[in-house]
DNA sequence: TAATATTGGAGAGTCACACTATCCAAGCAT
DNA sequence: ATGCTTGGATAGTGTGACTCTCCAATATTA
């Protein structure tokens, strides 16, 4: 399949295809002559993964090219390579100035109150620091009891999530890394929708 | 206070907060003469509010403009706010093509499958329905038992968020709208954060 | 075989966005 | 009175994600 035969099968214009191939997340076809190169079911398959996380996932190219990244070259660490996963993923953090005795004080508190483990190398944990400190600046600070609940509830779906964790290192580190990344706004309308038919069933303004 | 002063307690250059101004996020201040207003605490607040919508919660300046009108301007219908408010919270999602018969298969199966309400004017219907998609297209598909755990857990922390909404209603709307806005990545974290956890107590990879 | 179309590769152009800078005449402060 | 600040408007900047245009080298088709 050459280069328009790719971009009819996938649906994406032939000037974009190009553009992913020089930004480097889409892997070259293979090259037949100096003018011309075959492409194959991996490259429509990738394009469609690019689709899902520069469209409805949200990310920019140049998030995407790091979570395609670890996709294709994950450590042998999987805890160490989630961190990065989720390092790479939006809300971006700004870095903690050095030498700061205790940057993350919100996020430490919840942390401890949950009796979670609190390691401030894990990008989490800033991102964590930030949206509550932007609830607060907002004037809807978060309650440490909310906090709970919300922590509880989560660490369900955690331990879900990791029972059907594929027990193949590569399989494991694709599972974690694109579902952190997929899986994400499911649950940000699941929990919409849940908002919305329990309000409907209070009968609220309707 | 002159537009310097405000720019002075708020941190947000003298610039941004005539962008602001012009974009119409921000209330003008009272005019004393044909070139000099004064702002007060309200523009301080409302500064903060946008900074915290734009920055941490990462809306465009449409998207903050959109809901913060809805705060300003709730109409008496809380349940319909909220859908607004939803819709103007991204993901953004396509209209749907006039005519479809069945336009959100993915989302009408798994509401019915969580025996809740299924609307399809409701825009979080099409985002769960985008996000079911993406997460397919990408290779990753979300099983209807994983969609059951999900959406169990998440009705709990809507049936808390609900029970805990203030009874004035411009309280609720504001409590309701820019809690999806600035709760949502508090939720996010908190998920990242029991991942790691549990995978740490598993001892995975370290 | 000749005419036409397509390709990979590279550079420039476009468009939207969120500011940021510059001007200006009209005050205000000293 | 004289230099600084203001509101208001217009223009400019830098980034990101494409999108367009060229080109010579093939491929395809008549």
């Amino acid at each position: 399949m050459r280069i328009s035969g790719l971009a009819d099968t996938s649906g994406v214009s032939v000037a974009t295809i190009k553009y992913y191939l020089r930004e480097g997340l889409l892997h070259p076809g293979v090259a037949t002559s100096a003018t011309q190169a075959t492409y194959d079911d991996s490259h429509v398959r990738r394009l469609r993964l690019i689709r899902a996380l520069t469209g409805p996932v949200g990310l920019s190219v140049q998030q995407a090219r790091a979570i395609l990244t670890l996709v294709d070259d994950p450590g042998d660490d999987l805890y160490a390579t989630l961190g990065r996963a989720v390092g790479a993923l939006p809300p971006a953090t700004s870095p903690t100035p050095a030498g700061d005795p205790d940057p993350y004080p919100r996020a430490r508190a919840a942390l401890e109150a949950l009796g979670q483990v609190f390691d401030p190398r894990f990008p989490a944990v800033a991102q964590l620091e930030t949206a509550l400190a932007a609830a607060e600046d907002a004037g809807l600070p978060i309650s440490p009891e909310r906090l709970l609940a919300y922590g509880r509830s989560l660490r369900e779906l955690a331990a879900y999530d990791l029972q059907r964790m594929p027990a193949e290192p590569r399989a494991a580190v694709e599972y974690t890394v694109l579902g952190t990344a997929l899986y994400e706004p499911v649950i940000l309308a699941l929990r919409r929708l849940a908002h919305q038919d329990v309000a409907a069933r209070l009968d609220l303004g309707g």
